[in-house]
DNA sequence: ATTCATTTGTTCGTATGTATG
DNA sequence: CCATACATACGAACAAATGAA
């Protein structure tokens, strides 16, 4: 049988007999040159994920261990990063997040050669609870709105976020994210275009199954859990924000 | 034989017979209070681990089942902590580690009944490498110090912090660091008392075996990981700091 | 909890190429 | 030309980690 998951990534990084034997030039230096021309050409893939070392040797028609020189000397300069019983992979640096009091998403990502995105999970009506109906000063039991949202950078989940409003406070919030799932739109239109974060908590965790699947990672690796609080210039509550990073590919900034 | 490891939890939460039957209080409500209590009372210990399931019911002189109902109970509420093949925990609210411009380690954790601690694990005279050396601003090859510490709480490991300096700029800093690990004091001396975090970036992951050992936690549960950079008044590299943290006891807090 | 397929990690042995004296 | 040392390359088998069934 052949491969039994459709691997998606395609590059083929050589075809047999383009190297040179007995020219001086170790076989694994060029297989390592080649590596990393084809990393640099993005030819893994969104995934990074390098086919598995027996499929590079007979592509490159050498044996295992010359491949595995190569991968090593790429590993030891940090363009690939090798995971015993997962695979090899291109050792994409985790995307920088800001935080801080003037945080915007799409504002972050740009710039870089990544591609944004944000798409709504869900928009529901709900009860607040004593916890959240507190941090947004409301009595509890209020009518409030629950925006769940995926965020994804270069066609990876990067983010779940749960954004929690007061219905008090934003009226009209339900057409309005429903229109547009920018929030600073949200905010720019009720008049509070100047907000800012008032604090944010980190921490983490490993993922619920559910999670682990929507962020498309593995159970084993972690999330990065951010509350913040969105606050007016006046210093009232705007909105509560719970967001859920894939761990492996996201580092929040401080400062700087 | 008896129980493998010596278990480090010593409170006997209940005498036999001191529940009443028939009384119109189900027995796993009574059983329920009296953990409440014991959990308020600080009876399980700096490790927050309750005796195993069969050991409860025998010291409550009840089926196992009456004691899982309360205990099911009081993890619904957030009391307890159930890890199914671990045990059952006080679910101890992590601590809350507040990061930013001025942050100092012990004057965050006093105040708020933890006792805190730091141990110097190692301290070393080193090369700094390329990395590590750019971000002080010497040259790269340098001569530097490393200096490794474990922070703890209430008796459990919260961090192991590794700190890098270069000596050019902390002559006497190898005497100074062994003679008193705090690195405010070191500043202090060096006529740096004014220091400021430039940023701090942080990240999750797995955490290593020895880091499993280190901070005392199973390594199914993630670290944090921060890097800092302290900056002197004037806005020159102090030091670099690389923090992993006991994921499952702390929450990083920013502003607020 | 077990089993299985996949993938990287390690260790043998052997042969060849290259540089040195 | 020969001897030696070392890096390179190949082959085979097994170990260990991961993830899915």
């Amino acid at each position: 049988m052949s491969s039994p998951l459709p691997d998606q990534t395609t590059a083929p990084p050589a075809e047999p007999g383009s190297l040179a034997r007995g020219q001086g030039v170790a076989l694994w230096r060029q297989i390592e040159s080649a590596l990393e021309q084809a990393v640099l050409a993005g030819a893994f893939g969104p995934s990074g994920r390098l086919p598995p070392e027996p499929e590079l040797a007979r592509r490159f028609g050498v044996n295992r261990h010359t491949v595995r020189h190569a991968v090593k000397a790429l590993a030891l300069r940090g363009i690939l990063r090798i995971e015993q019983g997962r695979g090899t992979f291109v050792d994409q640096p985790p995307i920088d997040y800001p935080i801080g009091e003037r945080t915007r998403f799409s504002a972050n990502l740009a710039g870089r050669d990544r591609l944004p995105s944000r798409v709504t999970l869900a928009l529901d009506r709900i009860v607040l609870d004593a916890t959240v109906a507190a941090l947004l000063g409301v009595p509890a039991g209020s009518a409030g709105l629950r925006h769940r949202t995926l965020a994804s950078a270069d066609g990876l989940p990067l983010a779940l976020g749960t954004l929690f409003l007061a219905t008090e406070r934003f009226p009209d919030s339900f057409a309005a994210l429903t229109a547009n799932p920018s929030i600073t739109a949200l905010f720019t239109t009720a008049g509070q275009a100047d907000y800012r974060r008032a604090w944010t908590r980190i921490h983490t965790r490993p993922p619920s199954p559910q999670e682990a699947l929507d962020l498309q990672q593995p159970r084993e690796r972690p999330v990065l859990v951010t509350e913040a609080l969105d606050q007016s210039a006046a210093g009232e509550p705007l909105a509560y924000n719970c967001t859920v990073w894939a761990g492996e590919r996201v580092t929040l900034t401080v400062g700087g």
